[in-house]
Order: structure tokens, then C-alpha cells, then sequence
DNA sequence: AGCACGCCGACT
DNA sequence: GTCGGCGTGCTC
């Protein structure tokens, strides 16, 4: 397939109306290519590439997509239908988004569809199923903006009925009776007197801040001056008059009263009275209203009012990056936790900023908690736009929309944050670079946001700068073969030591029968310890639930999933088995459906289990678990955060999520719990993950000064890794681990795609996984293919799996062409009949 | 992804 | 004899 995006410009001579356009148009459909529709004569001057347009589909649809590219050649097969409506003048895709789009469906063998699919909020999509809503802050007559009549139509007809009343898209045109009514619904959104519905809207309580502002017959200069005369005796109130003219000047430009000013503001300094604010709320000169915020404040004074200053140690690492910037596009930091790397960030993003460039700060989900947005924006004011698959989809568009409108110059946000409409990037930042959540894995595309960052730097011109402590190993090694540049901050800020890592025999411990639980008696005195000195601890646990199975002891019978080759994991607290692939839960058994013994009991333990022991064990202790069964809640994440960081909490247990860039100043013991079970995952990059969990957890042991303790329970303290975890030494777990890559064929060496075969038939799956691999080893060559084999988890959601891996060389000649002779191979396959049901997904670059 | 068209089982 | 099951193919 091949694709033109460029931009054939709508003649301004007079013969335009004469010359017939096209336009090539990306569905929000897995399609695998584009379709042509015809734009109407009168409507050539409307048509923009990357501005989106409604189209007929099919016989019932009618659904919104992106132009890509205008021409005017006619399609010879068929006869295209008319594009129906113009929604925008101005793209809401960039050209440049364009390119990295159809990179992305190159790259990770997916299609454009999917890839728009993926980026744009659901509200730049407008399906017909959609429906609008009155904005919960339009107060009808109130409005800044003035409706036209049409508008006022919708705006009746949401306001009589319920509270909360809601509109399709389809029945809006009903109402205007007529056929192009979504440049309507478009005007409605931009003003904020609609927005979309959606259906979990019921959950999102949207933040309200009373805001207060001078009431209109005040604002003009004459009625400014006569207040004041009128106020003359009344200083408190004057007091209060002048902070808010201080803030707001309306004499200079009288549009600024509008937004007014929070109503905090005016009773923040310490001669202000609250009640002199009511008194005048009361006689009428300021008048209150409420505003729904986002859940960052935006604050414009706060701009440039934090001048830290970095360490030496720090501006001699923000020099060496910008020095190795001038030859390299791509330079890593790789600094130890705790060593100060997002000081240097902001020093770089302000510079970024100062050359007029756009910046992205991409972090992991996990990572971009309030702390990090807070202080940004205490550097970045109001040009920072925050994007975060936590806000809702209205929120989301602001963001895009303040990206493409210039407003938003820094965007620090998650993943899906490299689909924001960028045009002028000069400077991504990927954090914790290494983060396996970078890449995305179950809905196409499968792609992976730092290399997809790399792209796009690399199409904008932009520099990248790769921040870990714990480097993937393909990314240090790019800095070996001189590609990246490589910047190393080796000390921990405020000389606070690296934690004294001790490893604790299981094996012996459990020998000597000496454990309790799952815990050995150094762990248990340690943290007795620590509780005594009121000192905060952090245990870590890579499973969640109370147990991972259980099983009859009188005849070994095992509850297994009924969609999933997959023993179900009990949760003790919500008295359920649960599936952790396909989310089936049943309640717990009484007795064993085998042989009606009741003598079920749970194996092996997850986070649950370890919370439970430890409130039994150390009662005076408070126990907070952080996992995905307890955060999954909307404001549960940061209400945990905040009793741990305020000593609610004591011990804090959990999942990934506690490894991950939480700064903790009183932590003084981390625990790993189980480490075997993490090194020995059936993976190349097992030992990689190992090594980055233990160094990344052990990062939250010790700061401010204070030397942190770390103990990992293990049944093996020999194995290898161990001892460069102890060291911190990463050279030389790099270099251990890069000879494994080599000899093995792996990344950074070799270029992995793994293709999954998927069918409601295990023998079918089995039989379309053969044909399949012998059709790539026709195409590809014997050695570049490995399986097919069954993973170990052969069956989830009631489809059989089979795994092919395909290693290629990293040249891109080799990997186009592969990529080509895949989809052919696919295709082979499903056009035979017995394989019309099979799946077939393809997983560039997996983790 | 939807949606229509089409060819085989249990019903008035 | 039909209604409807979902398997297959198409949508500019």
C-alpha cells in the first residue's frame, strides 16, 4: 500500500470550481487502506488535510474521519460517494502527525485506522451514537460567547426536561432539520455550552472553584473610579477592591473580568477579611460564581517563581547533556534514583522553551503522579498541559486542542501523550525509559512510546534525552555503538548513601523452621526495628490477590479459570476467585466440587496475604496495600500516596506500583518478599526486569540524608545477579547480560516480532500455526523462525494461542521487506477456508 | 468494526 | 413449509 499525504492546494484562479477534487480519507476502522471520496465543487476551497469530514459508509453509517491527502485523480473501479460535511478550517492532525501516523502503522503491522483510533480523544471522533450534554457551568443568558440561532435551538431543547438531559448527534440534526449539523455540535463544544456525554460521566465530579469577579455595571472605567468614591470609608473592603484590580485590571482591558479570580486569592493575604469579600458579594459590586477546573490548578503567577538552584554535580551533568546534544539527537541519563535528574529536566525544558520549541516530558503512568505535576507547574504556569489517561475525555481534548492552539508549550504526560498534534517539538524527555509501559500491548498498535518519541524527534528535528537509573539494555548499548549520547550521575543528591542491601536465606530459614509466614526472622526484627525508631517500611510483593490457587488437600483438586488455561487466584477480602487474564470471578467454594471436602486451603501467597499476615504479626502497625484491587477507584491512588506520606500508614505493601517514582523521606526499610519468582520468569529479559525491580525498589529505601535498608528473601542468595544488585553496579550487569544477547540472538542484536495465532479451536489453532510458520520459513528462511509453540498460558478468553517468534537483522532494507513477506504469509493462511475464524496478531518489538 | 447477504436446523 | 442461527465478504 502506499500512501501520499501531499497537500495538492485548491487552485485560487478562477477555474477552481471547476476542478474536481478527491479526498483519500483514514477511517477509525481496522481497515488496511484508505478510501477515496469525492468533495462537492462548491466545497473545494473547505477540504484541509488532516481536518476532519463526515462520510456515508456502508449503507448505514455515517461516521467522522481524517482527510489524508487531496488529489484529482478519480478512482477507476467505482464511483466515489460525496463527502457529506466539513467539520474543520484548520487541521486537528498536523502534517507532521500524518508522517509519524503512517510510520506507526508500518512499523508495528497495524493499520492507519487503528492508529487514529488510538490517538484522537473520543470527542474529535463524533460517531452519531454520541451525545452532547449542557456544559455544567453554561448558565443559560450568561454565556461570553453569543449563540446563533441554531445554537440556541440545541440550547433549548437540552434545557427543558431532567437535569442532565442528553442528546445524539443524530437527534440534534433532527431538531435543526437539517443534514450538516456537527460544525453546529463543534461550535457548541468550543464555547463550553455542550460537551460530550459519556457513560461513565457519573463517576467524574468535576472540581469546582468559587471564583469571584466585579459585577458588569462596575467594569467600565467611570463606574471603577465612582466605586472607589463610594468605598472611600470602608478600607477593608477597599483593601480587598485593590488586590483584585491588582490581579485583574479591567481598566486596562474590561474582557478581563470575565474569568474573574478565585475567590481564595482575595482572602490569602493576611489584611485581607474573608467577610469584607461577602460584603461586597452582598451589596452587589463583586458577584460569585463556579467554575469546574481541571484537577491541576493553573496558575499564572506562579511562572518563574521557582529559581532553584542545581547541585555542582547536577549542572555539570545539564552541561555534558547540552554538549553532547550538539553532535547527538539522543542522549541517555542514566543517573542513580534519588540523584536529582528532575531538576535537570526542568533547567532543559525551560531552555527548550526560551528557543521558542515545543517540549514533551514523557513519564510512565505510575510516575505521573500530583507530586511531579505540581511542581511543574509551579515552574511552567500555564503553559503546561498535563495528559493523563486518568482525565476524562473532554479533558483530554483541551489538551490536544491547547497543543495545536499554541496555548499548551509543555505537555508532561503518559504514553498515549506522543499522539498530541506537536509541529515544532524541540525537546522529548522519556523518563524511565526502561519501563515496560511504555509499550502498549492489547489494542493495535503495539507500540512501544519511547521508540515512537525517537521517530518523532527524528522527524521534527527534536533532541531526546533518555532518563533511568536502570537502562534497557538496547538503550545503553546504542550509547556503546555511539549512536545515543551518554550522560552518568553516579551520586544520590543530598549524599544520602545507597541503601545497605542485605540478602536473607528462605531456603535455611524455612529448613530451620524459623520463618513466620513468609517472612525470615531478619525481616521480622528489622521491621521491629524500624516500627520502634517510627520509621516507615515498604514490603514488595510481584502478586496480587491472597493466593495465587487453592487446592483440595484430600483429593488436589485445583479451581481453574473456565475461559483461561489458568488456576484462579483468590481474593480473601472480596471472598472470591478470580482470573487475572480474563476477570471471571466466582465466589469461593465451601466445599470441593470434586469430593465435598472442606478442606480447601490457599497456595503460595500475593499482596493480600501478606497484608493480612502482617496485621496479625505487628498489630500496633498500620497496613496500607497498594495494588491494582486497590486503587482501581478514581481518587484511591492518591489517598494512599498521602497517608503513607503523612504517617497515616506505617507499612506500605504492594505490587509494581510502589517501585515506581514515589519519594518517601521516612522510608528506612524496603522489603522484597519473594525475589526468586521474579528472576526465574520464562523470558529473555527476566534477568533485565529483576535487576531494574530490585535496584528501582530499592531506590525508595533511604533518602534525606538517612541510610536505608534493603532485605531481598530469596531461596538462592548464589545466583548472579544478586551481587551486582548489592554493588548497584549496572556496568556490569550490562555487560554480563549484553554477551547473553549476542550469543543468544536477541536485542539488541536481532529484531523480535512475535506473530500470535489465535482460534476458538485448539486444533485448528495448532494446524493454522504450522501452515503459518511454513509459509514464513518459505519467505523469511528456516533460521528466522522460531515455533510454533503453545505459550504457557495455551488459552485465554476462550481462544487457544500459538506463538511464532521471528528474529530478523536490524537493517531497515531487511526488516521492510520482512515486514511485507509477514503480511503476505498471514494472508496465505486466511484466505484458506478452514482458517477464516483463526486471529492473527502481530507483535512488533514485544516485552 | 458493523452490517447485509446467504445457506442449514427447530418451530408455527 | 418459514424464522433465524452465525459464517463470509464488503464497505469508496
Amino acid at each position: 500500500m502506499s500512501l501520499t499525504f501531499d497537500f495538492v492546494q485548491p487552485q485560487p484562479e478562477a477555474a477552481t470550481d471547476r476542478v474536481t477534487l478527491f479526498a483519500d480519507v483514514i477511517l477509525p476502522l481496522p481497515l488496511p487502506k484508505l478510501y477515496t471520496y469525492r468533495v462537492p465543487y462548491e466545497l473545494n476551497d473547505q477540504v484541509v488535510v488532516g481536518g476532519r469530514v463526515i462520510v456515508q459508509f456502508g449503507a448505514k453509517k455515517t461516521l467522522s474521519c481524517i482527510v489524508a491527502a487531496v488529489h484529482e485523480n478519480p478512482p477507476k473501479e467505482y464511483q466515489a460517494k460525496y463527502i457529506l460535511e466539513f467539520i474543520d478550517d484548520a487541521p486537528v492532525v498536523t502534517q507532521p502527525q500524518l508522517k509519524l501516523f503512517r510510520w506507526m502503522a508500518d512499523y508495528y503491522l497495524c493499520t492507519l485506522g487503528e492508529v487514529i483510533n488510538a490517538a484522537l480523544p473520543s470527542a474529535l471522533k463524533l460517531s452519531s451514537e454520541s451525545r452532547v450534554q449542557l456544559h455544567p457551568a453554561f448558565v443559560r443568558d450568561e454565556s461570553p460567547y453569543p449563540l446563533s440561532e441554531q445554537e440556541e435551538k440545541i440550547v433549548e431543547a437540552l434545557s427543558t426536561g431532567e437535569e442532565g438531559k442528553s442528546l445524539t448527534f443524530t437527534e440534534v440534526g433532527e431538531i435543526l432539520g437539517i443534514t450538516s449539523f456537527h460544525k453546529v455540535i463543534k461550535s457548541l463544544m468550543q464555547k463550553d455550552v455542550v460537551f460530550l456525554f459519556e457513560h461513565l460521566q457519573d463517576k467524574y465530579s468535576p472540581k469546582v472553584v468559587k471564583k469571584v469577579r466585579l459585577a458588569h455595571h462596575y467594569v467600565a472605567e467611570a463606574a471603577v473610579e465612582a466605586l472607589f468614591a463610594q468605598l472611600a470609608s470602608r478600607s477593608k473592603q477597599l483593601d480587598v477592591l485593590m488586590r483584585y484590580l491588582q490581579k485583574v485590571p479591567v481598566y486596562q482591558n474590561e474582557h478581563l473580568n470575565h474569568q474573574g479570580i478565585e475567590k481564595a486569592y482575595l482572602t490569602s493575604a493576611p489584611h485581607l477579611s474573608p467577610s469584607a469579600v461577602n460584603t461586597l458579594i452582598k451589596n452587589g459590586i463583586l458577584e460569585q460564581f463556579d467554575v469546574i477546573v481541571s484537577r491541576f490548578p493553573l496558575d499564572d503567577a506562579a511562572e518563574a517563581n521557582m529559581h532553584f538552584t542545581l547541585s555542582e554535580a547536577q549542572q555539570t551533568a545539564r552541561d555534558d547533556v547540552m554538549q553532547q546534544f550538539q553532535e547527538k539527537d539522543i542522549v541517555l541519563l542514566h543517573g542513580v534514583t534519588g540523584a536529582g535528574k528532575t531538576e535537570i529536566y526542568i533547567d532543559l525544558i525551560r531552555q527548550a522553551l526560551d528557543g521558542g520549541g515545543q517540549v514533551l516530558y514523557l513519564l510512565p503512568e505510575i510516575a505521573l503522579t500530583a507530586q511531579i505535576v505540581t511542581r511543574l507547574m509551579r515552574v511552567f504556569g500555564s503553559r503546561l498541559g498535563v495528559y493523563h489517561s486518568k482525565f476524562s475525555d473532554n479533558e483530554r481534548v483541551e489538551v490536544w486542542n491547547g497543543v495545536l492552539s499554541g496555548r499548551f508549550q509543555v505537555v508532561v504526560g503518559v504514553r498515549s501523550s506522543v499522539f498530541l498534534p506537536f509541529d515544532n517539538l524541540a525537546l522529548i524527555i522519556v523518563d524511565e525509559e526502561h519501563e515496560s509501559s511504555y509499550k502498549q500491548y492489547d489494542p493495535a498498535p503495539r507500540y512501544n512510546a519511547r521508540e515512537v518519541a525517537l521517530m518523532m524527534a527524528n522527524f521534527q528535528g527534536a533532541r531526546t534525552l533518555l532518563g533511568s537509573a536502570t537502562p534497557a539494555v538496547e538503550t545503553y548499548y546504542q550509547t556503546r555503538t555511539g549512536r545515543y549520547g551518554l550522560v552518568s550521575l553516579t551520586k544520590r543528591f543530598g549524599e544520602a548513601g545507597l541503601p545497605e542491601i542485605e540478602l536473607v536465606d528462605t531456603r535455611k530459614s524455612r529448613e530451620a523452621k524459623k520463618m513466620h509466614n513468609h517472612f525470615t526472622p531478619e525481616l521480622m526484627l528489622e521491621m521491629e526495628r524500624k516500627l520502634g525508631a517510627k520509621e516507615q517500611i515498604i514490603l514488595f510483593q510481584n502478586r496480587r490477590g491472597y493466593s495465587p490457587f487453592i487446592n483440595c488437600l484430600d483429593c488436589g483438586w485445583i479451581p481453574k479459570c473456565q475461559n483461561c488455561a489458568v488456576s484462579l487466584s483468590y481474593h480473601k477480602h472480596a471472598h472470591e476467585l478470580r482470573c487475572h487474564y480474563c476477570g471471571y470471578h466466582d465466589r469461593l467454594p465451601v466445599e470441593c466440587p470434586a469430593c465435598g471436602s472442606r478442606n480447601l486451603k490457599p497456595v503460595g501467597f500475593g499482596t493480600e496475604k501478606i497484608e493480612d499476615d502482617l496485621k496479625i504479626m505487628l498489630p500496633e502497625a498500620n497496613v496500607q496495600r497498594m495494588d491494582l484491587d486497590t486503587t482501581r477507584a478514581k481518587n484511591s491512588y492518591q489517598q494512599i500516596i498521602a497517608d503513607f506520606e503523612n504517617q497515616v500508614t506505617n507499612v506500605l505493601v504492594g505490587t509494581q506500583m510502589v517501585t515506581k517514582g514515589l519519594d518517601f523521606a521516612n522510608v528506612s526499610l524496603v522489603g522484597i518478599i519473594n525475589a526468586d519468582s521474579i528472576i526465574h520468569y520464562p523470558d529473555f529479559r527476566a534477568h533485565e526486569r529483576a535487576f531494574q525491580m530490585f535496584v528501582q525498589v530499592s531506590g525508595r529505601a533511604g533518602r534525606k540524608g538517612k541510610k536505608g535498608k534493603v532485605i531481598i528473601q530469596t531461596g538462592d542468595p548464589q545466583q548472579v545477579i544478586f551481587d551486582k544488585v548489592i554493588r548497584n553496579d549496572y556496568l556490569e550487569f550490562y555487560e554480563y547480560e549484553i554477551l547473553q544477547r549476542r550469543e543468544h540472538g536477541y536485542p539488541p542484536f536481532m529484531r523480535i516480532i512475535r506473530l500470535t495465532v489465535k482460534h476458538m479451536d485448539q486444533h485448528l489453532a495448532e494446524r493454522a500455526a504450522i501452515l503459518l510458520t511454513n509459509e514464513l520459513v518459505d519467505r523469511l528462511g528456516r533460521e528466522a523462525v522460531l515455533g510454533p509453540e503453545a505459550p504457557y498460558i495455551f488459552r485465554i478468553r476462550n481462544f487457544f494461542l500459538q506463538e511464532i517468534t521471528i528474529k530478523l537483522s536490524r537493517e531497515h532494507t531487511v526488516l521492510k521487506q520482512a515486514k511485507a513477506d509477514i503480511l503476505a504469509a498471514i494472508n496465505a493462511v486466511k484466505d484458506q477456508k478452514d482458517y477464516k475464524q483463526a486471529r492473527f496478531v502481530a507483535d512488533v518489538d514485544p516485552m
